[in-house]
DNA sequence: GCCGTTTTCGGCCCGACTGTTTTCAGTCG
């Protein structure tokens, strides 16, 4: 069973849990959890990187010990080190830190003294009164752990980023009408665009603190407030998503937006500058000494250390930083740039509207041309398409474009890659389209070697030109299928294929360092809606928001291109 | 445990809120 990086980030994610609560050196944690998110964000597989002969202690954060770790796992499947740290402390424990209010010194305490290593034995000793007992905890603090323990049993606990959007720019909107607020922004991951979102921060510019304070805590849509101090407040939604908020003054907004936009990795690495330079720096600005000397703007704080500004979608701490320092930070995409969709579905196969009302939608979104791909005849679900469908399909798409003006309604298919690589209409029917968009519908359960080779397979047909939603990966609902994407992205652009970005809210496929990936490497991405419905182009905002998130450029993305470079790069 | 155009040792981001510990630890972001 081959190694991948997941596995070594997990163990080092435990570690570092189970050292935190023994009360190790807070930088040893870490440094354990810096090297679990590095090795987790890398996209090549250390086994390659190891086969390949990279020295491992070229990964940031990855010294000589880490090093002999990693090459204990991938070699092992184990790690002794987390083994005899076992022989400590129950595995189990490690899901008490979950909980809101439970850190390592309070999950200690637990175990040492009732021997609590899980949620049901925690709500057990609660009901008996036995927490408030222990030093250090008390009754309010027992009744906190009771509630966040049972949220916690019956929760998700991220929400996918459209459905956070309507949350956030809800609040939002609300906080704005508020009299004597001058200004609110949605900071935090959702800023950022990440396909997940935990909890929505909100930063406020108000004459009067006291009273935002009071609207954000009455918002209708509240019901419960954790926190509510003068300058931050913490509530939860009826829906279950917590919401914080920070009132901050207006020479302090540009320092507040950084710091609560975050990555917290992010903020680690730029405040790193600002110290070298002698300069402290945190949410109210940056100083030297005790004068202010920037603060107000985004902008402004990053040019006190030295720095360009940053967009939110590349602040993981990614490379960014060390990007921004050489000068060489990417001009993202953006949404205006694209310029059509080349993955929508009709009525025809399992979509809601005619191609009419799909193409007039396109245009209302900006786009002057979309590719209709419906299924193919092997999802029969989806009321797939079969040879003779698909080109009745086309006369009425001849006859639609001749009426229409000012948006050129593409022919395609989304085409089944059956299991041995071979698609599922003949190549005679596909050739005669403008756009074939081939993707995997069955068998996610293949091994890595066998799916791999099925797509390869499917890439080396030249009537394809898009490869479909790359990972098969339904967010929080279904993994990956398991492939080398490495070598699939190889294969892309030897052949001249692009790899979708699926900006589906339950999708966001191909994934960010994935794109990153396919930059490095000279493939296209194409950023396609995959709508099944007129409104469905506005979830094009979400893969725009992914791409950047992989530092993809204009000139990265095959649809930010016109129809007319469009059709000569088909015609390649 | 990592890291180094001051360093191979001594640093490692910083502030707010809560509850309980009457002066601050724990947690969070």
């Amino acid at each position: 069973m081959p190694v991948h990086n997941a596995t070594i980030e997990a163990i080092f994610d435990e570690i570092a849990d189970l050292l935190d609560i023994q009360g190790a050196n807070p930088f040893r944690v870490r440094a354990y959890r810096n090297a679990a998110r590095t090795i987790g964000d890398l996209g090549t597989d250390v086994k390659a990187l190891m086969d390949q002969g990279t020295a491992l202690t070229d990964i940031p954060g990855v010294g000589d010990d880490l090093a002999k770790k990693i090459e204990e796992i991938v070699s092992t499947g184990k790690c002794e080190f987390l083994e005899r740290l076992h022989k400590q402390l129950p595995p189990a424990i490690t899901d008490l830190l979950k909980i809101p209010g439970l850190g390592p010194k309070r999950v200690k305490v637990l175990w040492r003294d009732l021997k609590i290593q899980t949620l049901e034995q925690l709500l057990e000793a609660a009901r008996e009164g036995r927490i408030q007992e222990l030093p250090g905890f008390g009754e309010k603090t027992e009744e906190k752990i009771v509630e966040a323990a049972q949220a916690h049993l019956s929760q998700t606990h991220r929400f996918k980023l459209a459905v956070a959007a309507q949350y956030a720019e809800g609040f939002a909107a609300h906080m704005r009408r508020g009299r004597g607020i001058e200004r609110v922004d949605i900071a935090g991951s959702f800023r950022r665009m990440r396909e997940t979102v935990g909890d929505i921060d909100l930063i406020v510019i108000a004459r009067d603190a006291g009273q935002a304070m009071g609207r954000f805590t009455s918002y209708e849509e509240v019901k419960e407030i954790l926190a509510s101090g003068p300058t931050r407040g913490s509530v939860v939604l009826k829906a279950g998503i917590q919401v914080d908020v920070r009132i901050i003054p207006k020479e302090s907004y540009g320092a507040a937006l950084v710091y609560f936009t975050g990555s917290k990795a992010h903020n680690i690495a730029i405040r790193r500058i600002a110290q070298d330079k002698g300069f402290k720096m945190n949410e109210y600005g940056v100083f030297d000494g005790d004068r202010r000397i920037a603060g107000e703007t985004e902008e402004s704080v990053y040019g006190a250390i030295g720095l360009p500004w940053i967009a939110p979608e590349l602040r993981e701490d990614r490379g960014e930083v060390e990007a921004a320092l050489a000068g060489t930070l990417p001009q993202l995409i953006e949404l205006s740039d694209l310029r059509g969709d080349l993955h929508a579905h009709s009525k025809a196969s399992d979509g809601h509207n005619t191609i009419r009302e799909m193409a007039k939608a396109a245009q209302a979104a900006g786009l002057e041309y979309v590719a209709i791909t419906e299924h193919s005849r092997r999802l029969t679900v989806a009321r797939g398409l079969d040879a003779i469908r698909l080109v009745k399909q086309g006369g009425e798409i001849d006859r639609l474009n001749r009426e229409l003006d000012g948006i050129t309604v593409l022919k395609g298919i989304e085409v089944d890659i059956l299991e041995d690589g071979t698609l599922d209409l003949p190549d005679s029917v596909l050739a005669r389209l403008d756009v074939v968009v081939a993707a995997v519908h069955s068998r996610f359960d293949l091994p890595r070697a066998k799916q791999t080779q099925r797509i390869l397979a499917a890439l080396d047909n030249p009537v394809v030109a898009i490869l479909a939603h790359p990972f098969g990966r339904l967010i929080e609902q279904r993994e990956p299928y398991d492939v080398d994407m490495q070598k699939i992205i190889r294969k892309a652009k030897a052949k001249k294929i692009a790899l979708e970005l699926n900006a589906h809210p339950e999708r966001l496929d191909l994934l960010d360092i994935y794109c990153q990936m396919a930059k490095q490497e000279g493939a296209l991405v194409s950023i396609n809606s995959d709508a099944h419905s007129t409104y469905e182009f506005g979830m094009l905002r979400f893969g725009v928001g992914q791409a950047r998130r992989g530092w993809l450029e204009k000139k990265d993305v095959l649809n930010a291109r016109s129809l007319k470079e469009l059709r000569a790069w088909r015609s390649k």
